[in-house]
DNA sequence: ATGTCATATGTTGTATGATGAGTTATGATA
DNA sequence: TATCATAACTCATCATACAACATATGACAT
């Protein structure tokens, strides 16, 4: 008979989330400090007047956004790094156009730096991972295949040559998120071709420059590549 | 009466992330396919052998973690990008110097892209945030404080100009792993004015540059700010 | 007085059944 | 055939009970 006024909540989304939204708040505020205990469950359960299903639910998904951590018989408390959370590409309140321009970005920018990074620093064995993920691309596209794993694997290489894991890692996060791949499917059949053609002439440029160690030229490069990638996908899809 | 006899788990940690961890594994390698739709609860239940309380703190985990979608009445379903994985910078297999190493290059490429945006797109807002940042900083440093957070306001102030949402969330998310604050608490008192003119110094020609709109500048003069404070950094630590 | 141990109490973890709230399939009816 | 009420299914929430673990309490022996 659970009576449904018991709300100064407001009730659209899941209970859970909007309660662990409000203990997220109040967390980062400083309200409950690092290291502190958390209320207990029946005490929150008083507090929002839900249940102790919703609570637990709500602290599950502060556990694992790192955010808490709960030890059972003596309670839920407050890691003492906060920061560690995690970073995440879902702005709720953007609109999908908004997401994809600024994912895509986002990006641009990091792989710049990637592609500077690597003309600085790049190893034999980086340009050769570099040359082999062109070859094995342009082998794709004379197959037919449109070869998008294969172009990801070159701007992996690329991210490899810098030295810097964290960078792999974050292309790697950010690699799903923007796939020009997809206006490359809806695009005219002809005009495949020649824009594989100038895919690869953009990236012998990179690969040119960073084999050169020119690091402007390279970051000149692949701003220019992307660029170009992040106007076909617009143009694509009407944005 | 629950028998503890259903375990062809194995029962160390908690359930609900064990079968949480089960879940995930099965839907990475492809067993339930980005778009299909869970097994419901109750299938769950039968199949792990265990309560749907755990069921559903498991689904809920994999829920916060992007993975899945779960929609009242119809179903929990795979997400179609499985790759929304959150982004962590977790050094397990990294030094600590090397962690913060790159952690703070990955932080300076992002500002400098900061501050090349911001300068192509500040508007008068923004510019009145960023001096507002630098006025309070330097009264906290008159105030004979650190003005660590006025600092980081600043950068912050800057990646608002840019307005792309996630520059925001990623300077915020990249802030607390580098504090270069920590060499500021071991540094010599008697060397610390001078420190801090030189950083209000640095911080005034970036602020300029972006309130011309000299993108270039912007960009070289968030280069230089930040590499001299990784210097510094370097030194307080003995990396 | 002190150390040891059983007990009580509090807290999270798990199980279970019932109900609310959406979604979809079914089938009756016009 | 089209429309619409109904049923059936699913996740969301509530409520209660018990298990597992941790800590505090107090009795008891030394």
């Amino acid at each position: 008979m659970q009576k449904s006024e018991s709300l100064a909540l407001g009730m659209r989304p899941k209970l859970s989330e909007r309660v662990a939204d409000q203990l997220r708040e109040r967390i980062q505020k400083g309200d409950f400090a690092p290291g502190a205990q958390l209320p207990t469950e029946g005490v929150l359960v008083e507090q929002f007047g839900v249940s102790r299903t919703v609570i637990r639910e709500a602290v599950s998904s502060l556990r694992v956004d790192g955010l808490v951590k709960a030890h059972q018989g003596r309670g839920v408390f407050v890691c003492e790094d906060i920061s560690q959370q995690p970073f995440r590409l879902c702005s709720k309140d953007l609109s999908e156009k908004d997401h994809l321009v600024q994912a895509m970005e986002l990006r641009m920018h990091m792989e710049v730096a990637n592609a500077e990074l690597a003309a600085l620093r790049r190893t034999d064995a980086n340009i050769q991972s570099m040359e082999a993920a062109l070859q094995k691309q342009h082998a794709a596209h004379l197959a037919g295949e449109l070869g998008q794993k294969e172009d990801f694997s070159f701007h992996l290489a690329i991210a490899n040559a810098t030295g810097n894991s964290y960078m792999i890692d974050f292309l790697r996060f950010l690699g799903p998120f923007i796939i020009p791949a997809n206006a490359m499917h809806q695009m005219d059949p002809k005009e495949l071709p020649d824009y594989q053609n100038s895919l690869r002439t953009e990236h012998l440029a990179i690969a040119e420059a960073i084999k050169a160690g020119d690091t402007e030229k390279a970051g000149a490069e692949m701003r220019n590549h992307l660029r170009r990638g992040l106007q076909v996908n617009a143009n694509a899809n009407d944005l």
